[in-house]
DNA sequence: CGTAGTATTGAAACGGATCAATATCTGTGG
DNA sequence: CCACAGATATTGATCCGTTTCAATACTACG
């Protein structure tokens, strides 16, 4: 069914979208699969970084200087509110583009979760490339749109509203994100308690229950906190689609 | 500050956007703005639509046909779940863009709320225009981005725990909405309370007990159920920004 | 091995969901 | 123009689950 979304898109743009294509990466999200001039051209204008865990890439309201295209790690982009709380938009696997939604400025936080590896693209380069290259350009309106998609997802999560319902579907995402080579079946977890609390719109006690609640109902076990694997995958799916 | 976005994005672009630019309408979304010749061929291959309230325009998993621009009224994007209840994902205002974020198939059940006027382009028409003018696509690049953005305010909304915080913060997203011309002060609500609800992941009787709590402290007067006003501007933007 | 940050578990209270009854609005036909 | 019917909206009472506050346990890193 994935694999049908991605020949649908090759069909919808038909030629133009040999040279630069679409492809899903072995972690479920859209990944840019760029031409050999392309990657080059990229290469010549990138840096690559390798940032500690809890590293700030860049802050929200920053001007916005390069683009990011995650590596290797995990990554959180985030909204400091008001009042002090924090809200999670979205977690970044590699393979992933950032720092690419906004206008003159951050909108977000981010900051690694993991050790990470980055490339980072001068903004004025990577739009002067998108300026005269249509299909590179193709790459990054669908890459923004999967994004879009996800952030659909995410709404319906969070209008969910039993907590192990939330984390279910959470999990269920990670899943499909497994990076390649990852053991059978154990879904890492490398983010902490709060970090899922402040996506999932819930409170740390009551990510902390909700994992109490899967683990004693069987649906799934969790290994040092920072690790699961689903054991009732029947059952486990049932409570995903219970929306 | 809107300004000052709009701003920032012609600069980040440069020359290429003089011939298409950005800009935001009266309803503080962003708006396709396209040049002469661009309006020409779109307008050459669109159709026009005028459509009676409830309509649905397109369903969700239909093969993708038609992107579509909306001229005037509102629609409604949402999704069945597999319970049988309904998740808006969006309301659609004069100027939007959708059915673009969609691969092969549409993601979402597009419906009128009120009599609504369209657009209709072939998605291969408009694709094929994509790919020969790069910054139409940029348009276009900059419209879903914009949908992004929207997104991850709904999301932020639906993390509040508070009814009439989510109800306040809809209100004032809808009064950044308002269609020139509407009387001073006035918002218009043009969908029913259970749209509400299914917007703002609240039951529609939360949603009345919403509205009557605004109404009871003052903040907001309600007349006959879809127009809204502002009383006490003040501790109005302190409940919105109270997150 | 100890300490600081992180996570679990318990008890009480608040707020929204649900069930249920009544009221209001809208559009249609008499 | 009014009356009626179906849909939509309001209001009330109760239940359930999350939040909050608080105390204890765990884990990781120096």
């Amino acid at each position: 069914m994935r694999q049908e979304e991605a020949e649908a898109v090759r069909a919808d743009l038909g030629p133009s979208t040999r040279a630069a294509q679409w492809d899903r990466t072995t972690n479920g999200s859209v990944k840019l699969l760029l031409s050999e001039t392309q990657q080059q051209q990229l290469a010549a204008r990138s840096t690559r970084l390798s940032l500690p865990a809890r590293t700030i890439v860049y802050r929200e309201d920053a001007a916005l200087d390069w683009i990011y295209i995650s590596s290797e790690g995990v990554l959180k982009a985030f909204r400091e509110l008001p009042s002090g709380k924090r809200r999670i938009a979205a977690f970044l696997f590699p393979g992933d583009v950032f720092g690419l939604a906004e206008n003159g400025r951050y909108l977000n936080t981010v900051q690694a979760v993991t050790h990470v590896t980055l490339y980072r693209i001068p903004n004025e380069a990577l739009t002067e490339m998108l300026r005269s290259d249509p299909d590179l350009q193709f790459q990054f309106l669908c890459k923004v749109t999967h994004e879009l998609r996800q952030g659909q997802r995410h709404s319906i999560v969070l209008a969910r509203k039993d907590a192990a319902g939330r984390l279910a579907m959470f999990l269920s995402m990670l899943e499909n994100n497994v990076v390649a080579g990852t053991r059978s079946g154990w879904i890492q977890l490398p983010m902490s308690r709060t970090d899922l609390g402040e996506y999932l719109g819930l409170s740390l006690e009551s990510v902390s229950r909700a994992t109490a609640a899967l683990a004693r109902s069987g649906l799934v076990t969790f290994q040092g906190g920072h690790a699961a694997k689903v054991l009732d995958r029947e059952r486990f799916e049932k409570l995903v689609n219970a929306l």
